[in-house]
DNA sequence: TTATTTATGTACTGATTAGTACAAAATACG
DNA sequence: CGTATTTTGTACTAATCAGTACATAAATAA
């Protein structure tokens, strides 16, 4: 049976509360901002999310990599060429808009923050940055296969090198929020991609 | 005059502080979490760090960095090899304790945390990092001619190169807290230093 | 000793925190 | 219409937060 109708869809919610929780990190973000950011009161808050603030972040960071993750999937397999979608998904940082840089990559964020302070959100972010790793390996895999990656180093290794690559360009990008220097940084970065 | 003597003194209850923020972060870390850990109690305290847990924390990223940067300077002098030395830098991640792979490297926590929240304490962490890569700058010019280095790439970017991998290794090892997945990982990446 | 200075310990403040309790509102079904 | 069901808004709680106030302690200097 149906009771009073929702006045809003969690998808959306779920990704006004993901702007804040980006910007300012989970502990340093109330429930209150959240609150105000999303546009529902306390009792719908905890009413969808019977947990509170965690169930709502690890949903967040869910649905932020779900979206991220399918987005590239398809733009590889609408490609014939793999590793050059890869080096897209990397040029996006220099092309962003310069006061992004200081939000770094949100999974990182929280991998840092959260990796001494909870469990479960730590096994999260590690989990969603492994997919990722893995959609660079089977991209190097098939560029290796179709031949225009020349490379002969173990694929597995180089995708750890490129996920160390997008850890470490998602915090220095905060020291350099500036195009051409993140470009060429980059640009010199991908080279193992030969 | 002299009144009453101090019972403690700043650089030994400075680094017992460090331990705590290195671990948890500011945000998370409480004023009476960082009393307890430098033994001393409120009044001490806040007539010692004016302006409170601020003033404490960059005084403690100061102090965690200038030990940490001379002592990479004291070996660089003291060797005829200063690639080397950076190498041997980048293998103490490898080489630390599985527990300490969560931490990560401080000052890249504090830039990744405080980014967006504090612009004092990003600038600090910032100017921190740029000391570093100046580090590595020397290094590499030094290297590039007594010819231990053979790459003709600019100093520079190479040096850009460094810090974003680690940057970038400091958020890995969270996913890989390996001995020997570090140990192939760095050297890996070091393939840069030809 | 007494005055001065500095350090310490503790009680307190007002703000903010995450989360709960619960009555009222809005729908569907019979 | 009336009852069951779900959502909503608001008042509340107990804990914790960073920081202040201030009396007392411990030293030096006169």
């Amino acid at each position: 049976m149906n009771g009073r109708p929702k006045t809003f869809d969690d998808h959306s919610i779920i990704e006004k509360a993901q702007r804040v929780f980006w910007k300012k990190g989970y502990a340093s973000t109330s429930t209150d901002e959240l609150l105000v950011a999303m546009g529902i009161g306390r009792g719908s808050f905890y009413l969808a999310f019977k947990d509170g603030k965690k169930e709502l972040f690890l949903k967040t960071i869910r649905q932020f990599h779900n979206e991220g993750i399918n987005k590239l999937k398809a733009d590889i397999n609408a490609s014939d060429n793999a590793v050059e979608i890869v080096r897209e998904f990397f040029n996006t940082i220099a092309k962003s808009k310069t006061d992004r840089h200081l939000n770094g990559c949100f999974i990182g964020n929280t991998l840092v923050e959260m990796a001494s302070q909870d469990e479960d959100i730590r096994e999260e972010a590690i989990a969603i940055l492994k997919e990722l790793e893995q959609v660079f390996y089977k991209a190097i895999l098939t560029g290796q296969k179709s031949g225009q990656l020349k490379t002969k180093t173990d694929a597995r290794l180089l995708a750890r090198q490129l996920i160390t690559i997008w850890n470490g360009l998602n915090v220095t990008r905060r020291m350099y929020p500036s195009h051409t220097i993140l470009k060429s940084l980059i640009e010199t970065q991908l080279q193992i991609l030969i």
